[in-house]
This record gives C-alpha cells, sequence and structure tokens, in this order.
DNA sequence: GTCGGGCCTTGATTTGGATCAAGCCATAGC
DNA sequence: GCTATGGCTTGATCCAAATCAAGGCCCGAC
C-alpha cells in the first residue's frame, strides 16, 4: 500500500509556513486545506515517483529526506537536487504531464499529496496561493541558476564550500543547528550533484579537516570556520 | 525612450502558437489580448533587465536573440541561457520581486511587455493562460535539469555538440533550417555557458569540422552529419 | 582604402581532477 | 561474535581542459 488516508491540515501543521502562503483569512484557510487530499509514508531508498510516471501532484515534504535525478539512456546520471522539509517536489512533471526526473527518498519520508488540478483550481479563488505557485516555481528557477554557477565556474573546492553552506543555510531555517550536520546522502550522491568525482568530494572533505575548517567522521560534519568556507566560495566580497 | 507605446495584439501574432496557450474561443482570446501593454524595442548590446533591477514583467521576445547571465561580486559570469523569438523571459523574478540576472540582447530585438500582475489576474478567469504560465515554468525547470547534466557530467565535445544540436532544433522550429545556422554569440558566451573556456570551443569547433561534422566560417555553422554529433552525445543509443 | 580593435585560431605547457588501485571502517545479517 | 558488504579514504598515475602566448581575420570608423 502506497498511499495512506490520512486525516490531514495544513492550517495546524508546523511547516505552514514553509510550503503554504501566509497571511489568509480563514475562509481561504479552509480553501487551502482542500489541497492536501492523503499523505503518503516513502521508505529509505524507495522512489516518490520516477522518470516517465504520469504527472498528477505537486508533494509537500513532510518529513525526511529526498534526492531527485535524471538518468540518461547511456548510464550517465545526474542528482539534480536535495529536497528536506517543507520543499516542493514534482514541479518537473507539469510541462508534458510526466516526471522527468526519479525522486528517492535518502531517509524514510512523509509527503503530503496535492493533486495539480486541484491546485490550480484553488490558484484561482486563492490570490495568496496562486502567488505562492509562482514564487516556488520561480525560486526553483533561481536555484538551478546557481547550480549552474557552481557547475559552470566553480573548482572543487568552492564547490563542496557552497554545497555545505547552503545546507546548513537551509537546515538552520528549520531550527537546525548551523553548525552541525548529518549528511543523507553518500560521497557519490554529493559528487554526481556537484560535478565531481566520489574520490575527489572525499579529498576535498579531508583537505578541508585538515585546514580546520570542519570535522568530519563519516557523514557527520562539523563546521568551525564558516567565515573561511564563504571566502572560498567568494574570495572578493569575505574578509 | 524605452518604451514605445505600439498597438499590440496577440491574436494576430505570427508567435501566438509559441507563446500564447492555444484553443481560446473569441471572449479568451480578447481577455489574452490585454496582456501585452506595449512592446520595447532593445538595441544590440544593452540590456532589457539586469541583476537587481523590480521585476514587474515578463517578456514575450518578438523577435532578436538575449543571452541571460549571472554575475558573481568576485566576477565571475556565467551565461545561463540564451533565448529567441517566442520565448518568455524573466521568470527569476517572480520570487523575490527583482531580477536575479542580467538578459542582454545579442541582436537587435523587439520584445512584448506583459506586467506580471496582469498576467496573475488574466489567469485567474482564462484556465487556459493559468496553465500555460505553469508549463512555461515548468519547462524553464526542466530545461536546466539538462544543462545541469550537460555541465555536471559531459565532456567538452558532448556538451558542444549537445548545444548545436539544441541550437537548431529550435531553430527548425521557428522555421529555419535544420543544418545552417549563425551563431549570435561569441565563443567566450557559449564557452560560459557550456562551462568552458574560448580556446576550447574554438578548438572543439576546429576539431568538429576536421572530422567532417560541421562546416565552421566564423559564426556561420553548416551541420553536415546531425547524426554523428547526436552519437557523440548519447553514445549508447545512436547507431 | 587603411587603420584599429574585437574576436577567433592554434601551439606549447601546465594542472586540477579523473582514473586506477588498495585497503579501511562501520553496520547488518548470520 | 564474526563476517560480508557498501561506503569511505588515500596513494599513484594519467589526461582533458585550462592557461599562457602569438598571430590572423574581419568589420566598422575615419
Amino acid at each position: 500500500m502506497k498511499t495512506e488516508a490520512t486525516k490531514v491540515a495544513c492550517s495546524n501543521c508546523n511547516l505552514r509556513e514553509l510550503c503554504m502562503p501566509m497571511g489568509l483569512n480563514a475562509a481561504e484557510l479552509h480553501r487551502v486545506d482542500e489541497l492536501v487530499t492523503t499523505r503518503r509514508v516513502i521508505k529509505r531508498g524507495t522512489p516518490l515517483f520516477h522518470n516517465g510516471e504520469k504527472f498528477t501532484s505537486l508533494y509537500a515534504i513532510r518529513t525526511g529526506f529526498f534526492k531527485t535525478s535524471i538518468a540518461t539512456e547511456d548510464g550517465r546520471d545526474q542528482v539534480t537536487g536535495f529536497q528536506m522539509a517543507g520543499e516542493i517536489i514534482g514541479l518537473d512533471g507539469i510541462v508534458n504531464e510526466q516526471h522527468t526526473c526519479d525522486a528517492i527518498a535518502l531517509e524514510d519520508a512523509e509527503v503530503c499529496v496535492m493533486p495539480f488540478d486541484r491546485i490550480e483550481e484553488i490558484s484561482r479563488e486563492v490570490n495568496a496561493l496562486q502567488h505562492h505557485v509562482h514564487r516556488i516555481m520561480s525560486r526553483e528557477i533561481v536555484r538551478e541558476h546557481g547550480v549552474m554557477l557552481l557547475l559552470g565556474s566553480m573548482r572543487a573546492e568552492e564547490r563542496l564550500a557552497a554545497f555545505l553552506l547552503n545546507l546548513v543555510q537551509r537546515l538552520q531555517a528549520r531550527g537546525f543547528s548551523q553548525s552541525e550536520l548529518i549528511l543523507r546522502m553518500t560521497r557519490e550522491e554529493i559528487g554526481s550533484y556537484l560535478g565531481m568525482k566520489l574520490e575527489t568530494v572525499s579529498r576535498t572533505f579531508s583537505k578541508f579537516a585538515e585546514d580546520g575548517l570542519i570535522d568530519v567522521k563519516q557523514r557527520h560534519i562539523l563546521i568551525r570556520d564558516a567565515q573561511a568556507l564563504k571566502r572560498l566560495v567568494n574570495p572578493q566580497v569575505c574578509h
């Protein structure tokens, strides 16, 4: 059984400010509560959706951690993003009503299922939701611009530093430590996302540790000198 | 004078099927005609908008050719895309009501200005337009996934081959030749987009010419063996 | 026409990261 | 507790593309 019918209400979800628009009145809140039909539990290592699957819904992550990746017929594989609680997943499927990537849970996860036709319907009535959907898609476009910058013009150390800073920044916004984190993905997945090989990822972690920027113990990372990491990413600006 | 007040109607624009939804009835068509307030002429080398500028509108390209790029404070510069007639530009600005990249005309151009608040307003009434906006944004997300694949896992020859094939494919959809094209951008701009240096772009063009895949005369490119280019991008699949 | 300045090509050399290879560590299953 | 396995680290070597360098081509300005 993939789908569990759970009673659901965005209006009392503690992730509300992350995935829903703010400043709704009671009637609008009630309307938006109808967005989420069900929740789905996804076991670690299993797909939420996969390339080629018919697109019906967007998913809001309630708990857990995902990667999205595209694979070519000749075996190449590119991780296009890592998603955590409060983030929306599945936007790629809208254009051709078909998903173009795989979304895999990197730890046991739960998502809110939001049928896209219902999103469009309620968007027409609740202006704030309409704008919110536009902003979420625009944000994803801007994020991907950043990844293009990273892949197109940064060196390995810069890429990994930018990656770590981005992760802690998002974790911090969710109330976690700004200096400690547990990686949910392998070195190989990090490498795929950053356009480098797993050995280079590992070596770069070791280099950062040697230089006193971080402590690494397997997937446990402690950031000791965030400022130095920022300088690596953006040499001119940080002093 | 940046803005020219020209009488404008999408309903008789020959690019309609590229930038507008199809299958509208007369009333809807009339409504959608109100989307475009003015047209703007952009001279070669000048910006349509630039990073930091307040976001107000999306732009549909009527004629001409643009690049979008992001610059970091420390002088790095990444071209994030090349856009041609019928394509929509400016989606990055929605999320923070501020553009996050520069859009520069690579040849004299004309764009249709579509105020975003008007897009949202009419979207609420014309379902097809609403869905069309969602599709355009989703398409951009999918395109960027493709660029990430290219930047993250392809070698120089594969990148340039993929780039050329993508360009001719889009030109062909606009009624141009599927084998001949004129590049509107410099080697350096191609390199920035593809994550390689201008010398490598030049050398790779020369290599393709030597191997009989293309003819290169400055910015005039003739594709002689599209199949071989496809094989380069995707070795397993094409025979 | 010719002069100047982008833009492009090509060669020589260097180098960052890939590749190949070996071994270690932590966890899960028996 | 022991062992198997997937994930991680580290070393040695190699190579694709960057960098450095020189010169050629084309077009617009005068």
